[in-house]
DNA sequence: CTGAAAGCGCTTACAG
DNA sequence: CTGAAAGCGCTTACAG
């Protein structure tokens, strides 16, 4: 069975295609009584625009594509959320896709969004090689990178402040006493960890502290690696009372590789992520982290893009603000260290 | 600037639309040489087929929707990611929608896939209610439901055997000596929930030992409620040994509500989950819960909706097995408890 | 093997 | 206010 289309109704109201193309799209154009006996039968006939041939003559999908690396990274799954609530609100659909970090994959998923003609990407939290960027560029259709900041006319983008975030943190860490701070990053050379790096060694510089090279290692972001860069950290002498990771998943990791070696978080050693996830609440203990405000980004970068999409001008670059949450990770270094 | 059409390649390889149609379809009626010409061009100019013009001919979108409560679960974004990435490998694009569990999202939702003409649906463990499945049932494309069962010819299911694994739990709890087993379920009455209480209340009876019901309560599948339900448990007489939580979310809440009350886990009291999410390894304890294959079990359910979609038959109801998975939140009761 | 023609379901000048 | 016409970019019988 068919689905009814514009032509049947124009049959069964005894007027042409035109017209009751006109009546649904609410055009004034068109004898109020006439549009009404139109949307009585669209509506009993339960008749649906073809969203295909519409876009086909206007050349606008009502559509955007998101990138992320994958929706199982708890950080991309509360962005998109929130680029999905204002894609509703706007009245677009979102096409999710998942790089998993595949250049290949990242190709095939541009390619797929050009043929279905999006009207915008949203790219979230992934490296933007050379390679992947001059692919994206080259789709004529903006571009908003999240978390990831590109020089490009092409390209806008969302992101926290990362560098005063983690100062921020960093202070008051050493705020609470702390002088031997370790910090563990990204491997993957992110812009957001070489930025919270920075942050990290302009607070320790600021507080006449100098940078420990050896307090300075590298995970993958995810507990994992976290745990054994923390693991590896418990054996430096003098051993580091506070750790700074870079995001909340390797803390996580930092935080389990600690309580099973023994020690007591903050009592021995204090732990503090950057994210804010939801489960940072419930680790063990609730860590003390950097909030981002992830909804409200992915929220921005559509209103972005929408913006954009209707020709309109809007500021290359949106930075928002993270704030300090204070939990129970972290406490003043004991005494005798 | 506009894409090339398949009109622009025609020109440029001075052969009619048709046959460039043919060439980039790899029909094998046309001449090897200049389908291969036909190929380099429409390389060189970037040429994109435009999905929309395809799918207005050939009435199929090669696009399925998928509808989340809230891709910000773990438990949905797991699914989604086992879902996209199977689609990608049949080329499916996915249009993902986050319902929030209102109705009116819902409604909408529908309707926007209707309008773009979506293959298929699958709609991940929300309520589907008697008004949503009837919306859903109208839509005449195929529909798979991943952990809700709804008898419909319309609607195939693929879900997690919940009656078994939960037994199997069970068995596991009162194997380890307990006799005192509570559970926290879910208000909404998700059929899973029903079914993990089937089997929970099997077990009980299996080993001789009634049901308590004033060991059983309810929470909303979250943290939260969760901690107030284990907090509630916790001040019975006598206590219970330990508690079998409906998933692992609420598991989270119970874990660290027990522990702020200064009891120990599993010394004091045992605690399960049911899911398996990532998160199940960095609570503390390490949470012991029931492993669902949620990957795999998006993958399912992307794989039987293409089988539909191509006219196939598919068994309606396809079911996987849950895997215990020990972790350290359980132990058996203390002497003298 | 190739092209001309029709048609998918819309929107939108153009003419009345 | 309304309709006939053209066209968006494809696919696919039909005829050669």
């Amino acid at each position: 069975m068919k689905r009814a289309s514009i032509k049947d109704i124009a049959r069964l109201a005894n007027v042409s295609h035109s017209t009751v193309s006109r009546a649904l799209a609410g055009s004034s154009l068109v004898n109020p009584e006439t549009a009404g006996k139109i949307r009585k039968i669209a509506e009993q006939t339960g008749y649906r625009p073809s969203a295909a041939a519409r876009s086909l003559v206007t050349s606008r999908s009502a559509t955007i594509g998101v990138v992320v690396t994958t929706i199982a990274d708890p950080f991309a799954a509360e962005v998109v959320l929130g680029i999905e609530d204002a894609a509703n609100e706007h009245n677009y659909s979102v096409i999710l896709a998942n790089s998993n970090a595949l250049p290949e994959r990242e190709v095939k998923v541009v390619r797929s969004f050009e043929e279905r003609r999006v009207d915008g990407i949203i790219v979230t939290s992934s490296r933007v090689g050379a390679t992947y960027a001059e692919t994206l560029s080259q789709t004529q259709v903006p571009i908003v990178l999240l978390n990831n900041q590109h020089p490009s006319e092409f390209m806008h983008s969302v992101m926290i402040d990362n560098f005063e975030a983690s100062r921020e943190l960093m202070r008051y860490l050493i705020g609470l006493g702390h002088r031997r701070i370790a910090y563990i990053g990204d491997r993957y050379g992110y812009q957001s960890d070489t930025e919270r790096f920075g942050g990290y060694r302009a607070a320790l510089e600021g507080a006449g502290l100098g940078l420990n090279k050896s307090y300075v290692m590298l995970g993958d972001g995810k507990p994992e690696e976290g745990g054994e860069a923390a693991a590896a950290l418990l054996e430096l002498r003098p051993r580091p009372t506070a750790i700074f990771c870079y995001n909340d998943m390797t803390a996580l990791g930092a935080l389990k590789a600690i309580t099973e070696r023994g020690l007591r978080v903050p009592a021995d050693i204090s732990v503090a992520g950057f994210d804010d996830l939801f489960l940072a609440r419930y680790s063990f203990p609730p860590l003390t982290t950097v909030r981002q405000p992830m909804r409200e980004m992915g929220r921005l970068a559509l209103e972005t893009l929408v913006q954009l999409c209707d020709g309109g001008e809007s500021q290359p670059f949106v930075q928002v603000a993270g704030e300090l949450i204070v939990r129970e990770s972290t406490a003043p270094p004991k005494e005798d260290s």
